[in-house]
DNA sequence: GCCGTTTTCGGCCCGACTGTTTTCAGTCG
């Protein structure tokens, strides 16, 4: 229910933003963030605890609190309802162009009875805009090409796709002699299982006067490079622009000096910075991307770990920057002074995790071959895992129910085991440990008999058909496989595609409570696809003492390169490397499986 | 609307850039 509540309240704050009620808006605003970072159901925590669960939540009120009971009682909000019938526009749709706030949509909606896109369209494209005040030719042009971007490109871009792209460029500007330092920022450097734009922060030498220092040059580099297809913006530090594929980029160039401050404010995220500077304002300093201030004097900011330090806080990794509990857990670690826990209610929240590294896995527990629906052969993957320097890998193939991959039988499953152990004779420096990819039945039973699973160094099963089931019968369906003995791990958990498929219904506290009972592995498929499971799932399984495998789920030999989202995931969830298996070398590994 | 060992009232994060204005509001991150 979390997804309906918040974006009801993200749209409630926009229209109290176009009332210039700006306190509200941002309540509101808030409110919708919680919503979407909570863990819990809104609808869990009102049945076990009632509107005082809710209202506990820092930054849920008495009057979000009842809106949100009102929410689940009736299934609507009165005041939600009042505000769309007084003003009856799409306003999520609209402020999603490019430029286009509330209180531009209220000027439409009042001259021009803009409603949603298509009116916009309409009023544009007939010149109307360009005459009303506030508005000029200039910004009914940009209306018209945001309505193109918003048709063409719905949604974001998924960071297994985008992190490449930013690393090539990254690469460029490192090139430079302008340039000193140059990293990615915002949901990038967060890792973000998907981001809507790329930001690239950038730093030059001279401090009083960075355009003299480079930032020029830098800049025109930018928007002239090879792909961009518009400027959105030029200043004498910043630019932003469009590339080929519908896609924005964010350039900031910084004096050296404010490096570790730029690179903390543009990484985010948005309310994780917020309460930074609440910390600093309740110390009477001053944060901003320039510096921490005491006064005019500069007290920190050339490194992050300088800034989080002057602000009695021990460095935070960009991925738990979410504002989900990062900061009460560091200052409860640190000064052990009462507060309130905020939005987590998980029970290791007073201390920070000492989170995975990224070259931290030895092996890799999910591969696909061309016996079924991958591109190379075992040897062809098995080398180039061993290339990049992984110590074991499974081979995974799909089982006999996914027909259409061509997925083995009991038979087939004979003869590749054979073959694998050919292999391993053959080839040195890597193991390659017998697998598959089993499917889980909709009754919950498997389609390779146990005799045949038993012979496997390792079994992974999961769910590939019979998506739609209820919420009780998939849960119970997945409970069931892995309460079988020759189970090792479930994979991709929860069958969500990004963008393409949301995941199914399935109670995932449970699965993981019957993994812990069971000694069930939980994958954390790190194809960008998928990142299955999720970061909050991680973080709940991480707390109820679950332990992971991070996979690249390969069916190229490209993909094996994925594991390394998968630990970004794995990092989002809070997670150390004695929870993830695959961070042990092969035997230690062999001898936790069931 | 939310919050509180400085406050139950009076605050609420900060700055860049654009396009419209002739000094600034709106939008964005």
């Amino acid at each position: 229910m979390n997804p309906e509540i918040s974006k009801i309240f993200s749209e409630m704050a926009l229209f109290f933003n176009m009332q210039d009620d700006v306190f509200r808006y941002r309540a509101y605003e808030k409110g919708a963030l919680i919503l979407d970072n909570l863990s819990r159901d809104v609808s869990d925590i009102y049945k076990t605890e009632g509107v005082k669960g809710l209202v506990d939540l820092q930054g849920i009120g008495r009057g979000m609190a009842e809106k949100i009971e009102e929410y689940i009682k009736t299934g609507h909000i009165k005041e939600y309802e009042a505000l769309k019938k007084k003003m009856p526009v799409d306003m999520e749709e609209l402020t999603a162009i490019e430029g286009l706030g509330p209180k531009g949509v209220k000027v439409l909606y009042k001259e021009l009875s803009v409603k949603n896109l298509k009116d916009l369209e309409r009023a544009a494209r007939a010149g109307k805009i360009r005459n009303l005040t506030g508005f000029g030719e200039k910004t009914e042009k940009n209306i018209l090409e945001g309505i193109e971007f918003v048709k063409k490109n719905r949604g974001r871009m998924l960071l297994g796709y985008a992190w490449p792209r930013a690393q090539h460029l990254i690469e460029e500007f490192r090139g430079m002699k302008e340039v000193t330092e140059v990293s990615t920022a915002g949901s990038l450097r967060r890792r973000c299982e998907t981001v809507g734009d790329m930001d690239i922060l950038v730093a030059v030498e001279n401090s009083s006067a960075p355009a003299e220092a480079g930032a020029e040059l830098i800049l025109d580099k930018f928007v002239s490079m090879k792909g961009v297809e518009k400027v959105w913006g030029r200043g004498p530090t910043k630019a932003s622009i469009r590339v080929k594929g519908n896609f924005d980029i964010d350039l900031r160039v910084v004096p050296k000096e404010s490096w570790g401050a730029a690179l903390q404010y543009f990484t985010g995220s948005k309310s994780h910075n917020i309460k930074l500077r609440q910390i600093a304002i309740d110390k009477k300093l001053k944060l901003n991307e320039y510096g921490l201030f005491r006064g005019n004097k500069k007290i920190a900011g050339k490194t992050e770990e300088e800034v989080y330090k002057a602000l009695g806080l021990d460095y935070i990794e960009p991925e738990l920057r979410e504002d989900t509990g990062e900061i009460e857990a560091m200052l409860c670690a640190v000064s052990d002074t009462a507060h309130r826990h905020v939005r987590c209610r998980t029970p290791h929240i007073c201390s920070l995790p000492k989170v995975i590294e990224y070259d931290s896995l030895q092996g890799d527990l999910q591969v696909q071959t061309n016996w079924t629906d991958g591109d190379h052969s075992i040897e062809e993957m098995a080398k180039e895992a061993k290339r990049l320097g992984r110590k074991y890998i499974a081979i995974t193939d799909h089982t006999k129910a996914l027909a259409m991959t061509g997925g083995s039988d009991e038979k087939k499953l004979m003869r590749q085991m054979v073959e694998i152990d050919k292999l391993n004779k053959k080839i040195s420096g890597i193991k390659i440990l017998k697998g598959a990819e089993v499917n889980i039945l909709k009754d919950g039973s498997l389609d390779i008999e146990d005799e045949v699973l038993a012979k496997l160094d390792v079994v992974g099963v999961s769910v590939h058909t019979s998506l739609k089931m209820s919420k009780k019968d998939m849960t119970e369906r997945i409970l069931r496989a892995i309460k079988n003995p020759n189970v090792d791990i479930l994979f991709h958990p929860t069958g969500r595609l990004l963008k393409k498929r949301d995941p199914y219904d399935v109670d995932m506290e449970q699965i993981i409570n019957m993994a812990v009972k069971t000694n069930t592995i939980l994958e954390i498929n790190a194809h960008p696809e998928r990142l299955d499971l999720k970061d909050e799932h991680i973080r709940m399984g991480v707390g109820l003492g679950a332990k992971f495998v991070i996979d690249s789920d390969a069916h190229n030999y490209e993909h094996l390169k994925y594991l390394e989202f998968g630990i970004a995931q794995a990092r989002r969830g809070w997670a150390e490397a004695s929870d993830v298996l695959n961070t042990l070398p092969i035997d230690e590994f062999l001898g936790k499986l069931k």
